[in-house]
This record gives structure tokens, sequence and C-alpha cells, in this order.
DNA sequence: GTCTTACCATACGCTCCCGTATGGTGGTTG
DNA sequence: CAACCACCATACGGGAGCGTATGGTAAGAC
């Protein structure tokens, strides 16, 4: 049987997401892309609203823990483990680009969004600090020093998403030396 | 006579703009904060698109001149003018970050959009650079250490309109440091 | 004082999309 | 095999908003 299930819808809407932002994610398109009717969407959501939110959860649990797991699973140095992180971090994938953008532009007008990009947030800043406070570094200064990679990814997924250049290999190295100072 | 102007459509849609993004000027609710009927906006505009164009316009013109010609009023190094630069767009004005935000991710869908983006950008990495370059650095690394900087400003507004955290002025400092290293 | 023009109101048709209501079909379970 | 349920189609009502058509008013031109 060829019925559909939440996933497909869900994995339907991060691609609408990715080509026409949060606003882009509209109940009759999604149906007509899936080859069904909206008489499916209801049958597995109450609302549009409950869509966008199952989005959000599904986001935050692949954000978080992905990265992370694949950068660990390397064992070296601090050093080298920030430098594989910001490596995999800034990797070119212009449709995750414009998904953590989308829901970044959405959290600005939305509390349940803002909570979960706060949290996403403070996991990735956490581990960030970790890994440069691991290096010698005192713990004020790894904060700083993890916030401001931060801003760094975050600007580059922005800035690629509208034209912007990738930073290349050798520019990541050259960033990361900077923040190991 | 209590007539309205462009001016004052394109001033309104800046405001709605900064709360809700690109797609929350609506020609009809315009009307209503203006306290008159779409009637006047058709006879400004022909259509809601050339009103997002004559946006684009006002604001390709007041954020390429506004920022650089308030830094090189303070004539000093180059090294210190960098450093005004960098407080100076650093700034907290959440209705310019958001104005800022909603254009860049506009452009990402949008031809028009875009190109002026990328020519706004490109001032803007011209002057950084070329201060850079003023304090003794070759021009590869200035264009470098350039593009850095934006990604980090972008990577600014971006996170605090998304409930992320401002640098402080002591952080714009460290940051600007690492630069002209 | 008429005429023109800039500015705006009113009213209309149209499209897109949300959510609901209801019925149909095919698999599963007892 | 009968009843049930998951899944989906169809059809409807309603709101929001775009663009158009047309008429009205007030300010200046002549």
């Amino acid at each position: 049987m060829r019925s559909l299930s939440q996933e497909a819808w869900i994995a339907a809407a991060f691609d609408a997401l990715a080509e026409g932002g949060m606003d882009a994610i509209r109940v009759e398109p999604l149906a007509g892309r899936l080859g069904v009717t909206k008489g499916s969407f209801y049958h597995h959501f109450d609302t549009r609203r409950s869509l966008h939110v199952a989005m959000l959860d599904a986001w935050e649990r692949r954000g978080t823990t992905e990265i992370i797991e694949d950068v660990d699973a390397g064992a070296s140095t601090p050093a080298d483990r920030l430098r594989r992180l910001a490596h995999r971090a800034m990797e070119p994938e212009p449709t995750n680009d414009a998904i953590e953008n989308a829901i970044r532009a959405w959290a600005a007008n939305d509390e349940v969004a803002a909570a979960a990009v706060a949290r996403v947030d403070e996991r990735r800043l956490a581990y960030t600090a970790a890994l440069l406070r691991s290096t010698g570094m005192t713990a004020a200064r790894a904060r700083r020093r993890a916030r401001l990679f931060y801003r760094v990814l975050i600007g580059e997924y922005v800035w690629r998403s509208s034209g912007g250049p990738t930073t290349t290999s050798a520019e990541i190295d050259d960033a990361v030396d900077l923040l190991l100072t």
C-alpha cells in the first residue's frame, strides 16, 4: 500500500522550506507535490501550525547531535577536533543552509521557534566552548571565542544563501588559527 | 493638504518589513496603517512588485554610504578607523537588523534583490579591505580578513534577531584585534 | 469660473489557500 | 465475513489580498 506517513509530509515540507522559506509551506501545494490531496494532510496533522511544530522538533533533534557525533568520532587533540568541527560545519550544503536560515528567520517572529533555536544554539555553543577550553583557554575566553565562531558560522550560511562567497578550506584553517589565539 | 507621497508608502513598507519580513508587505494592510485605501497605493505604484523594487533602491542608497561617511568623518589611524567601523556597524538597532536580514533572505529567491545585495556587499567589503590594507596588510590577506569580518557582522545581525546575545563593546575590540593579526 | 490633474474612495472579480464535512476504499482483526 | 480503522478524495464555505474600473474632491492653471 502506498499510503503516506507524517514523515513524508515533513520531508516534503523541508524541501518547500529550503526553496521558499517558512511561508512557502502551504498545505495544498505540498499535497500536489506528494501526489495526494489535502484530505491526507488533515488526517495526519490537526492544522498547518502543527506541521510547523513537527518540523521544528525534527530540526532540533537532527541539528544538535549529528555534527557533534561526527566530530567526536575522529578522536584527536582538541585543536584538531575544533578544526574538524569548523570544516564539517562550514561544508557547503545549500539545502541545509536554507533550512537553517529560514528557521532562524522564523524564530524572530515566533516564540516556539525562538525557544527551539535557543536550545540548539546553546548546545552548539557549549560544545564549541568545551573544545576551546580543552586547549587550555580560560572559560570566559572560550565562551567568547565560541560565540565569535558561531557568528562566523551563521554569517557563512546566510551570506552563501544570498549570493556571497564560500569560505575556502584554507580560509577556514586561517580562521581557526585566529580563534585559538 | 494631507496627501501622501511614494516616500510615505516606502517608509510604512520598511516598518512592515522589519516586523514581518518581505511577505508582510501587503497593500491593503499598509493602506490601513496609513489611514487610506489601496486606491492611493495604485495611484503611486503600478504593482506591489514596484514597491519592493523601490524599497530595494532606497536601501541600497542608504546602506552603502551612511556608515562609511560616518567613519571617515573621524580621521585617525587605519586601525582606529576599523575599530570605529566595527563599533558603528555592530551597534544594536533591531529595526535595521531586521531590514538587513529580510532583504538578504529575500535575495536568496529574487534576482533583482540578489543583484542589489551583491553591490552593497562589494562596497562594504572593498571599504573594509582598504582599511585593513592601510595597516600594512597584503591585499590578499586584507580581502580574507574583510570577508571574515563581514561574516561576523551578518552573523551578529541574524543571531541577534533570532534571540542571540549582543556582542559587547569589549568583545568587539577583542575581535578587531584578531582581525588585525 | 471652467479645466485639468493629483490624489483617494468604493466596489468588483479573481485567485489562492485554510479548515471542515463527508464519503469511499483497502487492509486488518476478531 | 463482518466490523473497524487508517488513509485519502471530493466538495464546500470562508477569508485575505491583488489588481482594475470608475467616480469623487480639492488644488492649482488659464
